[in-house]
Formats: C-alpha cells, structure tokens, sequence
DNA sequence: TCAATCACG
DNA sequence: ACGTACGTGATTGAG
C-alpha cells in the first residue's frame, strides 16, 4: 500500500476557520472558533484520510516573504491584519497539534506553500502519496498524479478533494496552466500585480489560444492591437508575477518521515486537551479508536437538579426548583417560596454552573447573588418572575391535559387510508416505487424521472435539489403530483409526530404531562417538549382536527385566553410608534387594513384584498427583520416592489426603524440586548467576521426585546392568574366545592388569600386551573358554570398585567368541551 | 449523530 | 461576497 502524507497549509485553514465559526469562547471568555474548526478538519482527516504522517506547514511571521519582497516590495502590503483574537487562538492551536503529536514547520523566508511543495516533492520521491490540505488555490501549481490537493467543503468538518476536472472544465484550461493564469491576472489579495488591464477572462481567452505566458509573448502580432499593447506594457509585470507566486521546492527542508508519524498520537493527551478547550461535541465524534471507555473522563455527578438547603430564616436555595416542587408535589407536600435558583440564575447571568453538591450549592448561589444584584434590574426579573415561575411551571405539568385516545385511534386510521391512496398514485406516477419520505429519493423522482424543471431550484448541502416546501411551492401547476405531494407530506407528519406519537406519552391518569423549561431560549420564552404542547396543529383544516381529542377534564370545560397582535403592539410601545398606538386603541379597526391604508397612502374604505395581505406579511415580517428577497418570496412581489414597499413602510414606521437601529446599536456596543424588564441576550455574533453569521445575529438582536418582553408579561400573566384563581387551603377548597354545588351561579364570595386589591371581581371566588401556556396565550379548565366569569377575570388580569406598558392590550376569550372549539 | 422537513407562536 | 425572517421541538432517513 502506498503510503500518505496529509500537509496542512495551518494558517489558511486555520483562518478559514476563525471566519466561519460563529465565535465560540471559554467560559473565561479566550475565543476559541478557529480552533475549533481546525480541531474539527483534524478529525475528519483521520477518519477520511486516514494519513500515516501529518505535517502543518506554518508561514513564520515578519522575516517569511523577505525572498519576494526582494522582487517586489509590495508583495502582501494591502493585507489586512487578523482581529486580535485571532491572534489570541494561535497559542491554543500550537497546543492541540502538540497534543495530535504533528510538528509545526515554519522557516524564514520561505511561506507555507514552499514548505509544503519541498515536502510534498520529497515525499513523492519515496513513492509516499501526498494530500495537501489547504483552501488556498495556490497549491494546484503542485498537483500531479502523485499529489493531491483537499479543500475544506461547506461545513469545515468536510474535507473534499479539490476537483480538478471540474476546474478544467470551468476555466478551460489545464492545472499546469495556473500559474500563468495568476501571472496575468494577478491576484489582489497577495498584491500580486499581474498585467494591469488584463482580467482573468482576457487571462484565459489568450492562455485557451496560446498555451503559455512564453507562447503568448512569442505571438504578440497575432494579438488584437487592444491586448497587445496592454501586454507589451505589462511584460516585465507578468514575468515577476509569476516569480512572486511559484512555489519554490527548494526549502532548506529534510523530510523526517519519523517526526512526522501519525502512530506518535497520545490519545489521552488529545482527550484532555479537547477537554480543556470544552469541544464537548468534538469529543464525542472521536473516531472509534480514540474512543477510551476504560477511562471516563468526566466526573459522574456535575449536576444535582433540585439540590437544596434550607437557610435559617425558612428560606429555600435550590439547584432546578422546578424538580423539588415536582417531588413535593408528588408527595402532596405544600410548596416552599424558593428565595434563590441557581440553575435559573445561572442561566439568566449566560453561564452554565455545575452544582454538585451543598457547598458548592452555597457558593455558586452566593456568587451569582452578587452579580445579579450588580445588574438591579436583572436580580428583580429573577426574584419577581423566573424564581416563582418553577413552582407554577410544577404545578402546571402535574395538572397536565386530557386526552381523548378513542379519537386519535379513529384518526390514525382515516389519515392511514388517504395515505395509502396518494402514496399509490404518486408511484404510479412516477413509474416506481419509492420512500417519500426520503428527501433524496423523492428529488430524484421529481427532477430525474419526471424531469421538472430545475431552475431557481435550491439544492441541499448534500447536493441533490431540495423537496422542501418552499421548492414544491415553486413548482406548483407544473405538474400535478407537487399538490399529491404537498397532501401526502402534510397527513404524514400529523400522523407521525401527533396522531400516532401522542398516545404513548399520555400517562395512567389519562393525561399528557408536558415539560416546560426556562433555561433553554435565548429570549425568555418557555420551551415545551416530551411532548411539545406548544405546536399542536392549528393553520389547516386537517390539522385542527387534531386538537379535538384535546379535552376537559371530566365535569370541567377549556378557556382559553390569547393576546391579540401581542408582538406587534410591544413593537409600538417599545419604539413609541405613536401613530400605531393609536392605531391599537381602537381594537375595531383591523390593524393590516390600517397599515396597508397608511403605507400605501389610500383611504381605509379603499384598501383591497392583496393590499392588506402584503401589510399583514409585512407586520410580522418587520419584527424579524426581514429583507426585500425574504417579502419578495412572501409576496410574490418582485425584489423592486418588495424594496419599495419596505421602504414605504418604514416612511409610516420610522419610530420602528429608530428602535431596530438603536437596538443593533446596543448590541455592538453593549455587547447584549434586553427586554424592557432587563432580561438580557449576548449578542457577540453581531460583531463576527462572516457576512451570514454577522446579519442573522443582528436580526436575532431586534427581535429578542420584543419577543423577550412577551415572554416576560406573559410570565407576570401567569402569576397572577394563578394567584387570582387558586386557594391555598385544602379546607378552602372544600368548602368551595360545597357552596358551588349549591348554587348554581359562580358569585359565591370568599376570602382569597392572594394580595389584590378587594375590588369586587377578584372576591368572585371562581376557580381554575391553568394548564397550558402557548407563548402568547393561556389555557385553563375551569367549571362550566364558571366559564364566563373565568374568562372575564383572565381578560382583565391580562389586559392589565402592566398598565404602564404605553399600549393598549387586548385578549380574546374563548370556552369549549375541547381544544378545537377554541 | 446530523440534515431535512415541518408543526407552532 | 454571501444568503435571504425570529424563536422553538419531533420525526425520519441516511451515513
């Protein structure tokens, strides 16, 4: 077997990598990205590769390119310097290919390319196979049969042999020729100064014709007088271009095939030094053989959720207060008031805490008390909110929701009918059978066998053309098997994630137990799952249906309570939109319809169907800061109508804009976002060196005020809500129940125990339960003849959860037997 | 384990 | 020069 070489150009990967990472840290803040996905192209060589030696060539810094300063001063002068926490990477990246044992070679006067050509060719001359390893072109002047060049694909962890074939065949010309290629064109980047006025399309046109920068001079007359005189001029340029940007093979270098073995790997050293830069993922993708199960690592216990101790004053410290309640209530135990979490808090402060025991209990609550007390408002949003929430939250998955089985039985059959049917015609169609469900399976029936056409179409990172919606959408009315397909996709995924999944998670009381938890969005807002009760179908026919087997409680009925424009009205009070304030003061007016007259300058009463469609698209675009391409899409527009529109818009909006801008703002400087009750978002993306990951960061910023602050009065809504329509004592309940059994209208009054004021309606003692929150919206059971009183004492409790919020809310009540009626 | 797809606010 | 809306979670196929 011939044996292989890997050379890694170290700091064009490296630098690549430091671009594309979004920018991780240690938790003492030393940025780590560029490691990170150089660590990552290292695993994935030695698994792809599999190399018997490695070697990281190094461009030394300063004293490396003296050799072609000589030739032209200018060489590299317009580089920009790296970021200095690029530079603040190399120590650690010096580290870990310590711990895979490859040696760094750097050398004066010499860059990385001469290196590894010196090498490469040495190597070669032992009959060993080379891989050089950069995303540099430069390289290609080395490939031949015996030496290969991998370039780092989408992804960093995906290494692909550069294509030579495919280069061939985009420029017409051979790999041989590139040099010469560079040579007249110049490369920008190097300062490479190439003929001036000759482009690469002139560059290749005339290599196409002639062969060589020799042949091309040699056939000056044949040239069209425009070219010639430009080549004439640039002669001298052309010949020192190419000097500047050969690879010289001639390194003062020994191949030291014993430095640079692969068997010299410590896998231990490795482990621990993945370790110790928390590449937790990494470590987990360790090829098979690095895997060491006789030794863990990891300490067994790093985190006891529901740890707690009890401080002199009654009070309750807890490590994930939500588990504690959970046990207690299990155990029908009253709930502690748990004064500090530090799971909750830990999460609030962007930190991740192991609590593994008391004393560090102790410790990491006393500390993180202390630095939410330097943030004031943060330590009030933990004390007043997230703190109290995990008892409610408890309370909530302990009460859990109804399910009606016999339903979801019946349905699953119905839906397995329709999708035995269209699965049929769609291989009929096709003229084979197939997996539908397989995306790459159904790509190749539709843009093979049906041959649909594929322009405009996007292809999936594995290269075949994407089936997703937004594809099919595009290809609808040409042909009919896309609306088959749209039909089979949507009953196959009521069926599999609900119909089919929920049964099994419903537990012997006949009910689903969801689990909420704070400590997971970036924004504030709960997350539900196992199941995820927060995405049950609603936007189809089809899919509500399944809301149906979601019902009351035996004797009891479902309110639900939802805000209304909830996003868009915390839009007008953050930015002080004055003129959309108003606009929300009167909850009759149909706010699109309003924004559509506004925007497009017409009066109400003449606004038209598609005139609203576009406001409304563009009401919900804005708050996550939507591009002309996005509403483009959206709309139907073209990209210059779309560009318009917005425009429009924000002529109408300016104070929206204002506050976008401001918030973008704040988060460059800051370094985070917050919402009105000072929960924070980092944002450090805002700031990365990548186009992609720098935009989606600041469209991330925008949003979290707004939807964080959602988060935050829905938060205070719940509280209060459960306060209003609960009685502590067990005794208090029974005699509830008594007197309501009695009388048949709900306005028995009672003490309550919860610190409103004694207005009239909250000594109407009705009670409910809540069981479901859904981001902007409440569900409770409740007795029946209580619907209406719940249902108004939930609006009024929600509509003023903050009088001083600056805009109007408004909340929709509905009641049902189930969730459908809703 | 990851990518693709799609359910919700 | 790049890709195109924010925030989630579940299921499936594929390597």
């Amino acid at each position: 077997m011939t044996k292989k070489f890997a050379l890694i150009d170290g700091k064009s990967i490296f630098y690549r990598s430091y671009y594309a990472m979004p920018s991780l840290s240690l938790r003492d803040g030393t940025p780590t990205g560029g490691v990170y996905g150089f660590a990552a192209m290292a695993l994935e060589l030695l698994r792809k590769i599999e190399p018997d030696y490695v070697a990281v060539a190094w461009d030394k810094s300063k004293t490396n390119i003296r050799r072609r300063v000589k030739i032209y001063p200018e060489y590299k002068a317009n580089r920009h310097p790296a970021p200095p926490d690029f530079y603040a990477q190399i120590p650690l990246l010096k580290n870990l290919l310590d711990a895979f044992g490859w040696p760094l070679l750097e050398l004066d006067d010499y860059e990385a390319d001469d290196i590894m050509g010196t090498l490469s060719e040495q190597a070669n001359k032992q009959g060993i196979h080379t891989i050089m390893i950069s995303s540099d072109l430069d390289m290609l002047q080395v490939v031949d049969s015996d030496t290969e060049l991998y370039a780092l694909k989408k992804g960093l962890a995906n290494l692909e042999k550069f294509d030579v074939a495919a280069f061939e065949k985009k420029y017409g010309l051979k790999v041989e020729q590139f040099l010469d290629l560079k040579s007249l064109k110049g490369d920008n980047s190097d300062n490479i100064p190439g003929v001036p006025g000759i482009g690469e399309k002139t560059a290749i046109t005339l290599l196409q014709e002639y062969g060589s920068l020799e042949a091309i001079y040699d056939n000056l007359d044949k040239i069209k007088p425009a070219w010639r005189a430009k080549l004439e001029s640039g002669k001298d340029s052309a010949y020192m271009s190419r000097e500047l940007a050969r690879i010289w093979c001639d390194a003062p270098l020994k191949l030291d095939l014993a430095a640079v073995d692969v068997q010299k790997l410590d896998v231990a050293k490795l482990r621990t030094e993945l370790e110790k830069l928390e590449f937790t993922s990494l470590l987990r993708r360790l090829p098979e053989y690095m895997r060491d199960d006789t030794v863990t690592s990891e300490p067994e216990f790093e985190d006891v959720p529901g740890l707690f101790f009890t401080e002199s004053d009654g009070r309750i410290i807890v490590n994930d207060g939500k588990v504690l309640a959970e046990k207690l209530l299990a155990e029908d135990k009253p709930l502690p008031e748990i004064k500090f979490d530090t799971r909750i808090a830990g999460f609030l402060l962007g930190r991740v805490e192991k609590v593994a025991n008391l004393d560090q209990l102790k410790i990491v609550a006393t500390n993180q008390a202390k630095t939410l007390n330097a943030m004031p408002k943060l330590a009030e949003l933990a004390r007043e909110l997230d703190f109290p929430m995990q008892n409610l939250l408890a309370k909530i998955e302990a009460r859990g929701v109804k399910i009606d089985t016999e339903i979801l039985a019946s349905q699953s059959r119905e839906f397995a009918k329709k999708i035995a049917k269209l699965e049929q015609t769609i291989w009929e169609t096709v003229g084979y059978e197939f997996n539908i469900s397989s995306a790459p399976q159904l790509s190749d029936a539709l843009f093979r066998e049906l041959k649909l056409p594929t322009t405009g179409i996007k292809k999936s990172v594995r290269g075949y053309f994407s089936t997703g919606k937004a594809e099919l959408d595009k290809l609808r009315g040409q042909h009919p098997i896309i609306d088959r397909i749209t039909e089979i996709r949507e009953i196959l995924k009521l069926k599999n994630t609900y119909v089919d999944a929920l049964p099994n998670l419903v537990a012997t009381d006949g009910k689903l137990h969801t689990d909420f938890r704070q400590d997971v969005t970036a924004t504030g807002r709960l997350s539900s799952s196992n199941p995820n009760l927060q995405n049950i179908p609603i936007r189809t026919e089809l899919g509500r249906e399944i809301r149906r087997a979601f019902v009351a409680s035996d004797g009891k009925v479902l309110v639900s309570a939802d805000y209304s424009q909830f996003e868009l009205r915390l839009a007008a009070a953050l930015s002080g939109d004055t003129n959309l304030i108003e606009d929300f003061e009167d909850d009759r007016v149909d706010i699109h319809t309003k924004t559509a007259a506004e925007a497009y300058g017409v009066a109400f009463d003449d606004v038209t169907p598609e005139m609203r469609r576009h406001a409304k698209i563009i009401n919900f675009g804005v708050l996550y800061g939507m591009s002309p391409h996005g509403l483009a899409a959206a709309t139907g527009m073209d990209f210059k109508k779309a560009q318009e529109f917005i425009a429009r818009y924000f002529r109408v909006r300016q104070p929206i804009r204002d506050f976008i801008d401001a918030t973008i703002d704040k988060a460059k400087t800051e370094g985070y976002v917050e919402t009105l009750f000072g929960r924070r978002r980092l944002t450090p993306d805002v700031k990365s060196a990548n186009f992609v990951i720098r935009e989606a960061a600041k469209r991330a910023a925008a949003n979290m005020p707004i939807q964080g602050t959602e988060a935050d009065l829905m938060k205070m809504a719940m509280l209060k809500v459960e306060t209003a329509f609960s009685h502590s004592s067990s005794s208090t309940d029974a005699l509830l129940t008594r007197r309501m059994s009695n009388a048949p209208r709900s306005a028995t009054p009672v003490s309550s125990n919860n610190d409103e004021k004694s207005s009239l309606d909250e000594f109407c003692g009705v009670r409910a339960e809540q069981i479901l929150q859904i981001h902007d919206s409440i569900l409770v059971e409740c007795a029946p003849a209580d619907a209406r009183a719940v249902g108004e004492k939930l609006k009024h409790i929600m509509e003023n959860i903050h009088p001083n919020l600056g805009v109007r809310l408004k909340v929709d009540i509905k009641s049902g037997k189930n969730w459908a009626e809703l």
